[in-house]
DNA sequence: GTTACCTGTCACATAAACGTCACGATGCGG
DNA sequence: CCGCATCGTGACGTTTATGTGACAGGTAAC
């Protein structure tokens, strides 16, 4: 879960230091050293959190996170506040005004990575991912167990994503590369006769309880999920 | 969200202006101007929060908070301490005391009222009281007991605590991010492994008992509390 | 103090899952 | 019916995730 940050803090030092970790965490980093430059900067490119530091010439942080709040596209963007002290008020109303997290200095990097990762979480779509239910298969995201014609069938991460992918977007052809892409993430490596066996590690997995071959394959084009039986040879 | 909250101040103006405060936000107000008056109302009324002033006549603030703290049914109810001295040694005593708050007084009633709000949104998850049963397995949150077929079985604090969230969300698989949030708080900085490790206490506490593996490992997801057996299935 | 937990972290062991290949089987166009 | 392209399959070495035992620090009870 890289994020794309927004750091505002006036001291260049610091600045460059939780630059240089958030960078390293995965992140993509934007920064600013006083509010208005951070203003100007959110206006054109929305950032997914706001690492805000409480003190700053100028416009205070206060006031660049109440606008925050105050527009529309960035109601939603959490913020973190920086504080140097320890001070209760400023927690407060770092709070009351809808910081989502604040961090004392001084802190440890990993501290702060941790916490980004907490509010990203807490923010992220809470998809309660539905179950799914098709030609009698039964895959349900959320205890991440697969039924076949009632019986309980055991499948490994990479099939379990991969015929989630599947059943939900059903009775459509999907090429090998586009299958790396949506299961394995298109940034993966991989050959594409990859995709063949672990189709066939999930058939042999799913067949002994099933006897259609719901997973099709559509020679020279991919595979595809249907409970509309084309053709079905076997002895 | 209102709370029922318990005010113990002896000055009558001053009980008199929170409490109208805190009426008018919302919440409902007991009241008491000594600490013996305090540990009466608690005994028949459970506050879901205490606002405590440290200068009481007879038994002092301290003091009630540690009753408080060392009672198994007023142990998770926060308390904020209101004081008319900053100092910072009455802070560190009220901190390690177990208050989760500390107010200085003067204070202004929004102020009071952002930082009740905050201390009950932290609290807020708050687990139900009620015992759970599963699978032979037994735990009753009000004695702190549990019990594997029948046999008395000894957890610490973390694993008792993991296995009541498990239990309570079962047959739902869990992330080691997500335990770390629910069972040891989204402001605690553990690594992800050390989840592992309190999985496996907790197993080797209770599998002398059971005879199945009712906490289970969901490779690359995470855990699961289930008393439906996944069988291994091979070829 | 001393003792007996409990805790978080590590290093290492074990087991599962992964990606790749070689080869055989199958389907399709000619 | 042939030949080529495509796909299925079993095996294998490697990588990755999880299990496990040990340890040092911390805390509370005694």
């Amino acid at each position: 879960m890289p994020a794309n940050i927004l750091l505002v803090e006036d001291e260049p030092a610091i600045q460059e230091l939780i630059a240089a970790n958030l960078t390293r965490a995965g992140h993509t980093v934007m920064r600013a050293s006083d509010a208005e430059t951070a203003q100007r900067i959110v206006r054109e490119a929305l950032p997914d959190l706001v690492l805000l530091d409480w003190m700053l010439p100028g416009m205070s942080g206060v006031e660049f996170a109440r606008r925050l709040r105050a527009d529309e596209r960035t109601r939603g963007i959490p913020i973190i506040m920086l504080t140097a002290r320890s001070e209760e008020q400023d927690k407060v109303m770092g709070l009351d005004i809808g910081a989502d997290d604040y961090i004392t200095k001084p802190f440890s990097p990993r501290e702060l990575v941790a916490r980004i990762k907490a509010v990203l979480r807490r923010r992220a779509p809470q998809a309660t991912e539905d179950a799914v239910e098709l030609g009698g298969l039964r895959l349900d995201p959320a205890t991440h167990r697969v039924t076949a014609a009632g019986e309980l069938v055991n499948l490994g991460p990479t099939e379990f994503r991969l015929l989630h992918f599947l059943m939900t977007h059903a009775e459509r052809v999907h090429s090998r590369s586009q299958l790396l892409d949506q299961v394995w993430g298109d940034h993966v490596f991989v050959e594409e006769r990859t995709v063949d066996v672990h189709i066939r590690r999930l058939r042999s997995a799913l067949e002994p309880s099933l006897h259609d071959r719901l997973v099709q394959t559509v020679r020279g084009s991919g595979y595809r999920f249907s409970t509309e039986i084309t053709e079905m040879v076997n002895n």
